[in-house]
DNA sequence: GTCATCTGATACGTCGCTGTGTCAGATGCC
DNA sequence: GGCATCTGACACAGCGACGTATCAGATGAC
């Protein structure tokens, strides 16, 4: 279509995705510090050191910054789980804990995801994406952790409490409220994970 | 010190208690039919039938009411739950199922109840009542349907894990994501309740 | 019936955020 | 250097919500 000139050594498509990056890491930002709610176009601007001009470029609003936030953070997490498991034991012990420890070690080093991670839950737009992503995570888990038939309602409904209890953990941990080591979460996060779902065909009866 | 006038029958305090009860029960349903985010004092008083002016002689502000609300129903599920342990069975299965059976009675009863403690997760002012509820929630799971230590971190930690997983069980149930009759659903998390914590003196390794 | 009180409606100024528009100055291209 | 483009700052009208204030009419006490 149009020009590629340069600007401070950049093309205009660098320089766009720059903004882009920039507006989605002062997000974070924002999450980090006030929370989900505070995250307004002004505020992100500032963060990021942009104008709103810069802002309607990249998003329409608001909330597709954030479901867009959400949703790479969600594509991380994925990834890394699947990167791990690969080099995984065979047990489901060894399996729930490679994937627990990656997600563990993805929101520790990031604290910024972790809040995001946690107030989706209560947010309009954010947390129809949150639901949809648990529930490809308790199916993810069914197959590739406890290798268990994914279309079983029943282990279905015991995957999602397992993502559920580790996701409150993990915040619960993060926010202080634990006093325990990050080995010893993760081990008994991965103990958690790893037990064999109810029901009909389970054995923790 | 005033006096207590009577007006439609009802005295100052009557009255005041009736449009405190009429604020609270508006604000449940905007959060059911639209969510946390859309309870402005505003929604709440046409809902209610009600101006501003009494919405201030109730409540500081929006999120004072919210608060009420949460702690309203936190304090409804604890007594509804001690109650049914009053009469439950000797063993852990029965216990947990007393007390699952009665969290998941209430919430499927009134759907705002449970739109209202999923949304709370995201709430800036209402998290910090969740968490220190849901922290309450864990002690007394483990001192009364576990009855096991509710000091030691490891078993506090799994207590969390159940709480919060049994939430979002009944959450995505009621939000109609598990093909699963109430029996079943509270079959499941019954059961799921009632596993023994893991670690050093845990069972399930 | 009269008067004090209570009620419900409405008006108002303020605030924070939105989304668009304008413009001077910086920067790159030739 | 001259010109087109890009940038960042700011102005703006509009909106929805807040919190306060005013006032006429309904209601109860005497």
């Amino acid at each position: 279509m149009t020009e590629t000139r340069l600007y401070r050594g950049l093309s205009a498509d660098e320089r766009r995705r720059r903004r882009d990056r920039q507006l989605r890491e002062a997000c974070l930002d924002v999450v980090a510090d006030q929370g989900v709610a505070a995250v307004t176009v002004e505020q992100v601007c500032a963060r990021a050191g942009l104008t709103k001009r810069y802002f309607y470029e990249s998003f329409p609003d608001r909330d597709a910054l954030l479901v867009a936030v959400l949703e790479e953070l969600f594509r991380t997490v994925n990834r890394r789980i699947v990167a791990a498991l690969l080099v995984a034991g065979p047990t489901r012990l060894d399996r729930s804990r490679a994937a627990v420890g990656e997600l563990t070690d993805l929101l520790a080093d990031d604290r910024r995801l972790a809040r995001l991670y946690v107030e989706a839950a209560g947010h309009g737009t954010l947390r129809p994406h949150r639901d949809r992503t648990f529930a490809r995570y308790a199916e993810f888990w069914l197959t590739n952790v406890l290798r268990r038939d994914p279309t079983d309602p029943l282990a279905r409904l015991a995957a999602r409490h397992v993502i559920a209890g580790t996701t409150e953990v993990l915040c619960a941990w993060l926010g202080g409220e634990l006093e325990l080591g990050r080995r010893r979460v993760i081990d008994a996060l991965a103990e958690l994970g790893a037990r064999d779902v109810p029901g009909p065909l389970g054995g923790a009866r």
